[in-house]
DNA sequence: GTCTATATCGAGATAGAC
DNA sequence: GTCTATCTCGATATAGAC
């Protein structure tokens, strides 16, 4: 209940925000919004012309949140080593999983243009940013030559969606952990300094 | 129709799988299963319980699969690197994603102990498996010490889920093959014959 | 074993009163 | 803006005939 918004539109939109995180587009139904948002039938079918429109509402309100909090420690201080070590160490609800990525597996979400795009160009911007940062950080003699900053990229932002799958798996934090902890081992051992 | 299986229950079974993988366990209805084996309702009840009896068959089965594809390749010919290589390219269905990944995604099999349970122990023992094989690479010197087995295996098998996530994202199988790319890479990197 | 009939419930929405 | 009534389907079965 009140899912943190101040006027029904807005908790109708957390609220979905939620459900859509926990359950799923195809698991989540517009009385069970309701129902967690307090409001009732009629309401929300007045400010929302249904299921989608408001998924719609809440999915984007999730990617910007997403961008703005890896764009602060994409832009913080630090080497590019460290900008990226501080987004993976991020304190996270990893046993939640990613509410953009889970949104891949969903048919209904896939199958319609409009609910897609968010989660399409929020998970092509990470790539970008991190492969920018990479660049960076090799213009910079942070590694060597043969790291691939698009490829590398890619495997940053899959070892963190990869490790809320283990994660939820195993029901334990451990395996996201583990691949974090992994990955930037790996990252570490492309330093030019490294004296094998 | 009549989705590989040669008796009725197991085309029902595989009807199952190719459903559960599509839509997921939420999204799959016990009326979508029997037309899509071309089998009655009756049918269906008298050979399953019902729907959970009906996954369970279907996701045991998947993950006895997964488990005999991977063991092909770990048990394969080849170093650790070239084993693990193996496993990462190996031809896959990559816009369909994981069908046993995607399940972690679904909250009403994870609420039931016995769906999960297959979940749980195929990634577990995914990791398992390639923790052995990268101990065993690192006592024939191809990796270096800072090498964790553990944390890499998660790595490498969240490189995997992920890349799942971020190919049905783009609808491209190209952020797949670049996070692919991107941890063979580093791997590479973490050979002691390396010279920096 | 398979078929058809029937039952209950929830999903997703529209209509019109207040 | 919000509430209640109502509607149509589909989800998920059970029962009993064939």
């Amino acid at each position: 209940m009140y899912a943190g918004g101040v006027n029904t539109p807005d908790r109708l939109i957390e609220s979905t925000r939620e459900l859509l995180w926990e359950r799923g587009y195809v698991g989540t139904s517009p009385k069970a919004i309701q129902q967690h948002a307090g409001a009732g039938q009629g309401s929300m079918y007045h400010h929302f012309r249904g299921k989608p429109d408001l998924a719609l509402a809440a999915i984007n309100r999730t990617a910007e949140e997403m961008r703005a909090k890896a764009e602060t420690e994409f832009t913080g201080p630090g080497s590019a080593i460290e900008r990226i070590t501080a987004y993976l160490r991020r304190e996270r609800d990893v046993l939640k999983g990613c509410p953009i990525g889970r949104l891949t597996q969903d048919p209904d979400v896939m199958a319609d243009r409009v609910l897609r795009q968010p989660v399409e160009q929020t998970l092509a911007w990470l790539r970008a940013q991190l492969a920018a940062i990479l660049t960076d950080g090799r213009k910079r003699g942070e590694f060597d030559a043969t790291l691939d900053p698009t490829a590398t990229a890619a495997t940053i932002v899959a070892v963190l969606q990869g490790g809320y799958v283990l994660a939820r798996a195993a029901r334990s934090t451990d395996p996201f952990e583990q691949a974090v902890n992994g990955i930037l081992t790996l990252l570490a051992g492309h330093s030019p300094k490294r004296t094998p």
